[in-house]
DNA sequence: TGGATACTTGACTAATTTGGTCGGGATTCT
DNA sequence: AGAATCCCGACCAAATTAGTCAAGTATCCA
């Protein structure tokens, strides 16, 4: 599973809604300068992201975008699925995305078996792990040093 | 970590090796009938596979293929990562390729502390492998229908 | 010694994917 | 009405992928 250009944009800009969720929407010229994305190219994610359900907009001169579930019921492992396409590294052993491959006899295989394993490790690394995980350890990361009371005491 | 079809072919490739290891060579020729690549698509992968000292070659009429090192000592994650590149899913949590990416702070990225989980698990379901494993697999595997002792009774 | 066989090397190619850009249209707020 | 914002589809250049091919070099064997 390797993460493209594209597929890291749409986390990082799932991010920053998640840290902005409520029911107010965030631009997409916010998120762009933000997190240092190309603003058009970032425009046709999000698109992708709406019509795959994970965000609505906003249109006008108020508008933006926002998480259309909660943060909890996000999970990174479709997000991704959607942007890249299958979590396993070959077709073979792809639970949602299967396809055949060319090895003589595939229930034989030893490599397919090894395989099995490499996607179970990546969709256990990936399942669990929501938006609003995510936002928890943005919190953990950043927290100790912006906390005010470290500055105060 | 997505596995290419010359990754793939490569990893089949060896496993034939491994399976006949020993002073003897397999031509190109056995090794891409038996396993349905291309021929002069896996010339090229082994050739690849030799100058990266995978495997070593004799030319001429009795020539061929063989393992470099013993099977038990070639992992999977070396071969992968010398084939494909990173087995991390991003460039910033690469061990042997690592690559800034442009979000604003890598230290405090909540994606790259995920993607850090998601690249220790890939290496974690590769690294222990080796050839020789792949080799004990496929007698698992194939073992209990190829054995002669379940026909005869 | 001369084929025949097999690996070697490097160039070439077509198709797909990636990482964007751009123009103009549709909506909404003030 | 006008400004701001999202929406949509077309477009594009560069990189990657999956191979193919031709000509060369080494080796064995009769």
């Amino acid at each position: 599973m390797k993460l493209s250009q594209r597929g890291e944009y749409a986390l990082r800009a799932l991010l920053v809604l998640g840290m902005n969720h409520g029911p107010e929407v965030v631009r997409i010229r916010d998120i762009a300068q933000q997190q240092n994305i190309p603003r058009r190219f970032l425009e046709q994610i999000l698109n992708d992201l709406k019509s795959a359900g994970f965000v609505q907009s906003r249109r006008g001169v108020a508008g933006g975008y926002r998480l259309q579930r909660a943060p909890d019921e996000i999970s990174l492992a479709d997000i991704i699925r959607h942007l890249e396409g299958p979590l396993a590294p070959v077709g073979c052993v792809s639970v949602n995305y299967y396809q055949r491959c060319s090895c003589p006899d595939e229930a034989k295989c030893a490599i397919r078996s090894v395989m099995q394993e490499v996607r179970d490790a990546i969709v256990g690394a990936l399942q669990g792990v929501t938006v609003s995980h995510l936002c928890d350890r943005v919190r953990d990361l950043q927290g100790p040093m912006d906390n005010p009371l470290d500055y105060i005491i």
